[in-house]
DNA sequence: CCGCGTCCGTGACCCCGGTCACTGTTTCCC
DNA sequence: GGGAAACAGTGACCGGGGTCACGGACGCGG
């Protein structure tokens, strides 16, 4: 069992320097579960179980209203992990986590892995890294949120999209833009259309293609 | 020498729980510097020269923006600590930090800290609480920008202060609260005047003064 | 006491973006 | 192929809040 297993626990971040036989002895801790697209792994406000490491599929961190909007905090795409935050701070999760593909995640219960890392004190370490990365995103987003447009933020999501060639794999409906952007499908619809009558995004059948990407860097660099 | 500087030690949360002998150990690795009301300890995009543990004062974390708008992402007031992210993962530092009264910090040059955490395994773990703690706090922006009004969360604000009796000592200033809640002086003012008008507080030269805690509680929780 | 700097209060204006309400277009599945 | 979802586009509306431009109130030093 646990080939796909173990090739998650040797690649996330959290544990990709860990020596091979460490990492195999932390996966056997591990028990497999798995998610269809949608369902959710956890809500914000549940008591920590413990930390997930992401073996397959994609999943989104976010918060939602008592009206129902949402805003999307982060993306993880295996390999990966979640929930590492509440792991020492005996506190609840902070936000719920989605799956927006079909996961397979290993979970790993917090007192296991408290007691894993005292045992090998360098994951720590690595768990501070991780943490310091989403700090970091974060604060980038207040920034953008406080102190930008949602032109701004679209045209930067759109770019980031393509240079990292997702345009075509992910479907991106306006709505889940909607989300990540913490603001509602029609402002992006309008926000599209007019990026489509400047010339800097063409919209055949359904799928955004970057036309001008330059602009479209222009766009999302002009500082606030 | 160092009486105040071992007492900031002993008291921030980050080394509270050392046994006393260590924690003076890392004390001596510290070089005091004192800021007066105003000045900067660092700017965002600086290089992290190390962890800064704060003795005396209080201390604003904020993000600027080019057109000199600024939102306040978190304040510390001693005994405390800033400046935790950068330590490993070898980024900059992601925001500034500006004294708001006269301050007093010590520095331990992260290379130093970083060897002391190696020797007491227990204390990345302390960070970490830290690091979790700021995590929540700013999700917790986020979800108030996005979601919230600012007449919300200026009601918030106000019912903290409060609570914990800084309404007189603090002289709070409209543009303070502006940029503590990632917005501008002439809305602060709006809302407090109609906060004023519907009877929530008064102002008495200069001075705020919360007639209604119940009413604002009511306002502040209004969910979204 | 006078001036000047800092803070407050307010009005006018305008635009972004959230909300509502429809209609049009795909997609997909029976 | 037909019908129901889901997704997309668009117009109308309007409120929050940002921007500008003042004038008034304090407070402090000369």
């Amino acid at each position: 069992m646990g080939e796909r297993k173990h090739e998650a626990f040797r690649s996330t971040p959290l544990f990709r320097t860990l020596p091979q036989d460490v990492c195999l002895q932390l996966a056997a801790l591990a028990v497999e579960k798995r998610f269809d697209a949608g369902e959710t792994l956890f809500y914000e406000g549940d008591t920590c179980e413990g930390l997930y490491v992401l073996g397959e599929g994609t999943v989104k961190i976010c918060k939602t209203s008592q009206t129902g909007r949402e805003i999307m905090l982060a993306m993880e795409t295996a390999p990966s992990s979640v929930a590492e935050v509440p792991l020492f701070d005996e506190g609840d999760y902070p936000a719920t986590v989605r799956a927006i593909t079909p996961v397979t995640a290993y979970l790993i219960r917090k007192e296991d892995f408290r007691r894993f890392c005292l045992q090998h004190p360098e994951v720590p370490l690595r768990v501070f890294a991780i943490l310091g990365r989403r700090l970091r995103q974060l604060v980038g987003l207040i920034e953008a949120i406080t102190f930008g447009s949602v032109r701004q933020r679209l045209a930067r999501l759109l770019l980031d999209a393509w240079e990292r060639g997702e345009m075509e794999t992910a479907p991106l409906t306006h709505e889940e833009l909607a989300m990540r952007l913490g603001t509602v499908r029609e402002v992006v619809s309008r926000n599209l259309s007019r990026f489509q009558a400047e010339g800097m995004v063409r919209i055949e059948r359904r799928q955004i293609v970057i036309a001008d990407p330059e602009a479209l860097r222009a766009e999302a660099e002009t500082e606030f």
